[in-house]
DNA sequence: ATTGCCTGCGTGG
DNA sequence: CCACGCAGGCAAT
């Protein structure tokens, strides 16, 4: 099942290699190998817009211009640890635990996972009846590394494969026209302020950027970058918490654990998805 | 655009 | 405890 996805992102990686010679519609279909009026249905279907626009996305400048100059981050981020913090902008419960609270509770949990596809290609996603604990981006269809992280972050988990479970959850997740109401609860263990960076995360917009600077600064520790840089890195749920907005403040991407090019796509794929709402 | 020098926090000894 | 590594930032090229 070679998806949208795997097309879409040959398609881009294409246009990033030539994108000096300025290919043409027919360039990159071929590259892609389909027929140009088949390629251009397929990634309308998929971005909701022509490939040449959403190329336009793909561009520093674009980049810069996402990057939110004054802070929805700011307002102040008091939420406590462990609290089970609503975070309004997004609907999502944010549940959190650090691992000395997860340890006293000594609980066993059930947790379903399974693969699934995703218009970012395949996704690892595991849950407890909840909330969402693990999203990951897989490029073969092995999910091996993918579980056994699962299993060492929940070691007194028991583990059941639940395809269809997760399937469906996938389909509320990443077919939902972004802001309606869906209502998910994520359940997460980290640090403190691993915690908090992921809860801040969480208040970025759609289609925003911001630097790993101004989410350090939004903390309360303005000059913990690189630090934040590190938590960031250590999501456990892709695309939920979107770790993907937070880009270096010269408007390059930075770094990303399931690839820059996904990166990319995804904040493409966002600004695509405000630019419809925008104009509908 | 590239380089060097700084940063603070999490992780593993 | 201490040492190290890192998905950053900034200033000087």
């Amino acid at each position: 099942m070679s998806s949208d996805y795997e097309r879409i992102a040959k398609a881009i990686g294409f246009l990033q290699q030539n994108a000096a010679n300025q290919p043409s519609l027919d360039d990159i279909a071929a590259a892609v190998g389909l027929s140009p009026f088949h390629f251009q249905r397929l990634f309308r279907r998929w971005a909701g817009i022509t490939p040449k626009r959403f190329l336009q996305y793909l561009t520093v400048d674009h980049a810069k211009q996402l990057l939110a100059s004054s802070s929805v981050l700011e307002t102040s981020i008091e939420v406590g640890l462990s609290s089970q913090s609503r975070l309004y902008d997004h609907f999502i419960a944010l549940e959190a635990m650090t691992p000395g609270e997860y340890k006293r509770a000594g609980m066993s949990v059930d947790i379903d996972y399974g693969i699934s596809s995703s218009p970012f290609g395949n996704a690892f996603i595991a849950a407890t009846e909840r909330g969402v604990c693990q999203l990951s981006f897989i490029d073969s269809h092995q999910s091996g590394e993918h579980l056994e992280r699962l299993k060492k972050k929940w070691p007194n988990a028991a583990l059941t494969e639940n395809s269809t479970r997760m399937a469906t959850l996938a389909e509320t997740i990443f077919n939902n026209p972004s802001n309606t109401n869906a209502d998910f609860s994520l359940m997460v263990q980290g640090s403190n302020f691993q915690i908090k960076v992921w809860e801040s995360l969480l208040r970025i917009p759609p289609g925003k950027l911001y630097s790993y600077g101004q989410v350090a600064a939004a903390i309360g520790h303005p000059s913990s970058s690189r630090a934040v840089a590190n938590a960031i890195g250590a999501n456990p749920i892709a695309y939920l918490i979107p770790c993907h907005r937070v880009i270096r403040n010269t408007g390059v991407l930075g770094g990303y654990r399931w690839g820059l090019e996904r990166k990319q796509i995804m904040q493409a794929w966002e600004a695509a998805e405000q630019d419809r709402k925008a104009c509908s």
